[in-house]
DNA sequence: AGTACCTGCTAACGTTCCTTTGCATGTGCT
DNA sequence: AGCACATGCAAAGGAACGTTAGCAGGTACT
């Protein structure tokens, strides 16, 4: 999750949707980079949780996938981080959980 | 930073430095990683400046690199990174500051 | 001299990430 | 039919990252 976040184009995605919601053109038309790009680093940081999507018909039947940022909070300090630890040393060796895709 | 931060050993060091300072070769042993690998992201922390090192003489006389961490504190949600963006976005067009290794 | 610690550097390899290019689908308007 | 705009996926190339192995230097003790 951090490492979605590690990316300058994922972080301005972030950054402009906690503006406002937006399909996939337009962001892709407001932030000047290619779409196919814009939709690699979506798929990323909806992995992560950090994005979510509805995919809606306009008026003129045009399907248009809406992105809006998830609402998150994480304080980053030494201490934090040495609190945490345990859970993710131990989550890599626990079995149950696990999605697919993971967070790498 | 955040780029610095998403790395499992990073994370580990800062944790286990959190706990108290130590010098290369104990916490290479501590974590059970090689002393080389241990170096490349200690050189990626303090670049980040993360964490800081002191070199110190034993008293046997063997050169000794203590390091600790820097405290920080960063507190991650969409509105602050929005908040931050024109700050990086302009950094990178901004003559004057910049060290030389950068973020990266 | 030989061994046991400490540090520092770098060449090399394999892997992952980032980005582009290209083609596929679908709807509506002229 | 042809154009405009929407989405989706995958192959391919280059760049960056992570890791190992091997070398260099130094001091101290047997």
């Amino acid at each position: 999750m951090l490492a979605t976040l590690a990316n300058p184009h994922r972080l301005r995605v972030v950054a402009v949707l906690a503006g406002g919601r937006k399909y996939v053109s337009q962001l892709a038309r407001d932030m000047g980079i290619s779409r196919a790009l814009l939709q690699v680093h979506l798929k990323k940081l909806e992995t992560a949780g950090l994005v979510s999507a509805q995919l809606e018909i306009s008026p003129d039947g045009k399907a248009m996938k809406f992105y809006e940022v998830t609402p998150f909070a994480v304080h980053l300090t030494p201490e934090s981080i040495a609190a945490v630890m345990p859970t993710l040393t131990s989550a890599e060796a626990a079995p149950g959980r696990e999605e697919k895709g993971g967070d790498r």
